[in-house]
DNA sequence: AACCAGTGTTAACGAGTGTTAACCGATTGC
DNA sequence: GCAATCGGTTAACACTCGTTAACACTGGTT
């Protein structure tokens, strides 16, 4: 293992806290341990670890909430809640939140550390296999292919990325600066105009497939909607 | 109920599946059924099914795999899944693939067509909000896009927003202020008057039937009448 | 080194969208 | 009945986006 792998651990008891954060790191994790949902934020667009695990019950901001507008950036990032409470409403709230999986107080290190490297295993997984349909098309991501039947389109890099981001916000609004910040870097006039040109791009080539559209909505960002 | 509602059903028990298959049928339920992960894929693709019941344990692609690939598709359709396991963990991992719901086996059909109507009701009021019948005309809101006939026109963003707020509160007043708070973020003199452009501008495109009209209710709102 | 193909950026112009202004009729309260 | 206000409508305007093409840069080939 050459890097060790960023956990953020919010948690507002900071007992419990400060022995997560210990045993996570004699496993060789290297631990955020922030104490409210709002540093966690912080801490979470500074750092960009590999995966969350949030208490729900925190002062400043919640752990739903946060999961929430960490799901906004990020779609694929594991949460972990950590809850007090256990009923079956609660948990498929948590999941509906954007959580990939829970543990209820109390909870034995070994759980939690199964579970987390059960959802990193996942998420390095997933990342190999990005094979997405849209539409009668098929998007091979890392292969930057279209195909639509046995035809078969290269496609650049930007394309290939900014079809990527749309098609995970289908039929959702893609955030304009959002995207020009994770594509481009940075969301100033003159990505922006490129950009407009590339989802240029995207119509031609997605043009065979009449349901496939991507609107525009004024001074937000694009919706892809098939 | 004008369209039977389609259902997918994965098992790879066949008798099993047969009364299934059989039962749901006598609810009005059109039932795609399916001995393997594989071909319900297929189905999947080629029927689009409004709800999904998998079993977990098939042969050629498991349902956990299957519901995961299904979502990456579209994020809200309905999964049950029916697993012979009982132990929360499995639970878990069914809410982790993107189940909404789970059924342990052996389980009535009453309890199966409850979670089955239940998960309609929930995912039909997610659909309403998406394609809304005004009189003659039927309304896409994600696509923002108005249908008459075989007549098709495209909307801007403000008139699809506005539209669908006002179909929402039908035949009920529409308060100009809330309205204006929701969509524009401010409801002040300039906004309300851009507004009244937006409501003339859905006035001329909805004129094609005449059943349908939008009131005003001077200092109050608008009314829209179908 | 000269050439070339591919990719992404910048420029330029035109079309689309939403806001503001202006004018006018309708409704309300006095 | 009259002034005041609200809403209806149209048009001008500012700004955003759509599209095409020219341009710059990269890396590979001869």
């Amino acid at each position: 293992m050459s890097q060790p792998i960023k956990i953020l651990l919010a948690e507002d008891e900071l007992a419990l806290g400060q022995i997560v954060k210990e045993s996570l790191e004699t496993r060789n994790f290297e631990v955020l341990f922030c104490e409210n949902g709002e540093s966690a934020l912080r801490n979470y667009i500074k750092e960009k670890p590999e995966l969350l695990v949030l208490d729900v019950m925190m002062p400043k901001k919640d752990g739903f909430t946060l999961a929430q507008e960490v799901r906004a950036q990020d779609k694929h990032i594991p949460i972990i809640f950590l809850t007090a409470k256990s009923q079956t409403k609660d948990v498929v709230e948590g999941f509906e939140h954007g959580g990939n999986d829970y543990l209820k107080k109390p909870f034995s290190m070994e759980e939690l550390i199964v579970r987390i490297h059960a959802l990193l295993d996942r998420n390095s997984l997933k990342k190999a296999k990005d094979v997405i349909n849209i539409g009668d098309y098929i998007f091979d991501y890392t292969k930057q292919k279209l195909f639509f039947n046995t035809e078969e389109t290269q496609l650049t890099h930007r394309e290939a990325e900014l079809l990527f981001h749309l098609s995970e916000t289908r039929n959702e609004i893609l955030d304009r600066s959002l995207i020009l910040k994770k594509i481009w870097g940075d969301d100033d006039f003159f990505n922006a105009r490129s950009m407009d040109v590339f989802i240029t791009k995207l119509r031609k080539k997605m043009k065979k497939d009449e349901n496939i559209q991507i609107v525009n909505v004024r001074g937000y960002g694009y919706k892809l909607i098939c």
